[in-house]
DNA sequence: ATTCAATTAAACCAAATAGTTAAATTAAAT
DNA sequence: ATTTAATTTAACTATTTGGTTTAATTGAAT
């Protein structure tokens, strides 16, 4: 046999290509197979319908992502550094494909049952992390006591990751460039380590 | 006659229902028929083609949003009312229709140009509003000089929409049922306004 | 009473599309 | 050398789907 292995990749990245640039509903078949230089007949060879195909791309690339997320959170010194690291490293991953993150969303909210497949295939391991990170540093009485991890954490996740999303329209009703839109989008990687963190100060605890 | 105008808008209504609930690519103009209670040759005679209605449907959803929002940010007293009055509302109008914000994310990612044609049908004039809002108070010395208005806009945005529009991804990773999720969404619309304070503070400046 | 737009029903068309099949070819493994 | 999996080509099927057509009906407006 030539490779098999090779090709079953080739194919699952050709179909994460397409399915990511056009939707379940609008990618096709021989957009995939054309993308992965074979054709139709080899591709339900290996993946036999549409749905299977898609299922295999969407746990890849899910998984991916949540294992990008949470591999930053592991051993962090302090939430300060966390936050440089983890700005930096996320805004840049999104702005290099920035139409991930909406293909994520979409999919999922047409179809909650993706997800129920998946659970498991990873640990929320990175959030406990990330909440003993939040108590040691109540404990330093670094942050206010009433901080609730988790809602701390869709913060920062909802801050680093929507505002690329909605790109197009900010520099739609804005009028800019991509460039510009570019360059608003890249600030946000110094601005919002501080802006979290003056979030928490203790000072500002109302409790 | 018996009333056109009546039906144009009875269309208009169904199509929203079906193409916010399927997407562009996976609504069937059949669907948006039967949910409007005609048939298809009666939508054709209205409006011609699938992307002819989809584009009246989507402009018309998008000004609403923009509008809705914007509407919220008129004359407001002071940053701390408008941060409470906004969340609440905002949330509360996401809670109600969780799928919206996902479609409209995922449309305009899938065809940008999309947004080129309603460009001037609305006026970016509550962003400026909020603009006038940040810089009094930054005058009277209660947030920090340095403050970015729209990069505090954006962060708004992102704080209220993106948690809701993950909400099915926190119900699997975090194992929660709908009721617990929507509880802590809700929670948020305490929360939030207080970190936002919190985050621009005059005492939290680096500068 | 007639006209004319609104509406329905049903068949129809053409294109697209997921998926299949069958026959032939290639090349690695035994 | 033979077997066997991988791959191609190309035609084909069945279904879906956007859109059209035609003939008939309804009902308001003139």
């Amino acid at each position: 046999m030539v490779n098999s292995i090779q090709t079953e990749d080739k194919i699952l990245i050709a179909a994460r290509e397409v399915f990511i640039r056009e939707g379940y509903d609008g990618a096709r078949m021989q957009h995939i197979a054309d993308e992965a230089g074979i054709n139709k007949a080899l591709l339900h060879y290996y993946y036999g319908t549409k749905e299977k195909l898609f299922t295999a791309v969407f746990e890849r690339v899910f998984t991916e992502i949540l294992n990008r997320i949470f591999s930053l959170m592991e051993e962090q010194q302090s939430l300060k550094v966390f936050l440089d690291v983890f700005f930096r490293e996320h805004i840049t991953f999104l702005l290099s494909d920035p139409r991930l993150p909406a293909f994520i969303i979409n999919e999922v909210s047409l179809h909650p049952d993706l997800l129920s497949n998946i659970f498991g295939k990873f640990s929320s391991y990175g959030i406990e992390k990330f909440g003993m990170l939040v108590e040691k540093e109540k404990e330093q009485g670094l942050i206010a006591p009433g901080t609730d991890p988790l809602q701390l954490f869709i913060n920062i996740l909802s801050l680093s990751i929507f505002p690329v999303v909605i790109e197009p329209i900010i520099r739609n009703v804005l009028q800019m460039d991509t460039k510009e839109t570019e360059t608003f989008l890249r600030q946000r990687i110094e601005l919002l380590p501080e802006m979290v963190l003056a979030s928490v100060r203790k000072e500002n605890s109302k409790k």
